[in-house]
DNA sequence: TGTTGACTTAGAGTTAACTCTAGATTATAT
DNA sequence: ATATAATCTAGAGTTAACTCTAAGTCAACA
């Protein structure tokens, strides 16, 4: 079987602009072409295709998805480099995650800050006494709240 | 206690050009001027600055954050609409972590595929006999193991 | 057999988020 | 007192990753 740029865009959820932006930038070599000069992409090229897409939401730029490919049409000599290639991209996706997390930790946290005050009707109550400044305790309390088993993904959550 | 912009931007190792730019973009109305029109930061306004910082790393554009802004100077009025946008972005953060497991989950098999093919010293271990095409059951037996109790982030480690 | 609609290229345009330059002012350190 | 360093604004420049336009070719259908 063999496919038209624009089944290929339908079947990954991205136009054809994309793909053909992609291949000018050197990450679809592999993609033959009918008598007309059309694209035909092969079953195979979906093993290439999902390295890209993964690649792409790791965070990895264009240019380097397509050394990684170079190297991927180079033959066995590369394998180790390939290796090395996803192991370092494995590194930097887990360093990532972990600071999403945090993200998300901070996100929870700030939450709970305005249910708190919501639940009050302003949102005075986390200032120090006399002042318009947040109160360092407040943030306290709330690591207070998950450290004493409550749950930062339920603490903020309203009703 | 007041800072420079040279000093928050020490602080929360991003540039003074950055810096500029989110003003410029309104996320910074709560700073102080000094009688020569510098940027004088309090310390109280470093809880809006890791708000900012916070919602950048959760990838929500300067513009939203901008509007997030404008909601905490409005005053309680907004409570419940800057509760609304955390929650709204709490949940794109989860589901953005969602599809980085997944992408995560994808490198280490590709990591395990190619640790194999070091070993045997060629990729094509891993085509169908007689094609330069991947045998699909190569990923089914990656997940085969993984379902036997293989730990994912071990499997494609080297030595 | 014509007329849509999908495809081709080269190259221009867009957008977000910086990043820097120029020219002026102000603060700090000998 | 003076040189150096930091700051200011307005506005220009950069980069990545698309996204689209124009002008033409090709395929499928009534």
């Amino acid at each position: 079987m063999s496919y038209s740029i624009g089944e290929v865009a339908d079947k990954l959820a991205i136009s054809p602009y994309t793909l053909r932006y992609y291949d000018k930038e050197g990450l679809l070599p592999f993609v033959d072409r009918n008598a007309a000069g059309r694209r035909r992409f092969k079953d195979n090229d979906f093993n290439f295709l999902e390295v890209i897409v993964c690649l792409k939401e790791a965070g990895v730029p264009v240019k380097q998805i397509g050394d990684f490919i170079d190297l991927c049409m180079t033959g066995d000599a590369t394998l180790q480099a390939r290796y090395d290639f996803l192991d370092d991209h494995e590194a930097k996706l887990e360093a990532k995650m972990a600071r999403l997390q945090h993200t998300l930790d901070f996100l929870r946290w700030k939450k709970w800050y305005y249910k708190t005050a919501l639940q009050a009707g302003t949102e005075s109550i986390h200032y120090l006494p006399g002042t318009n400044q947040v109160d360092p305790a407040v943030h306290a309390e709330f690591n207070q709240l998950v450290a004493n088993g409550a749950s930062p993904e339920k603490l903020g959550t309203l009703n």
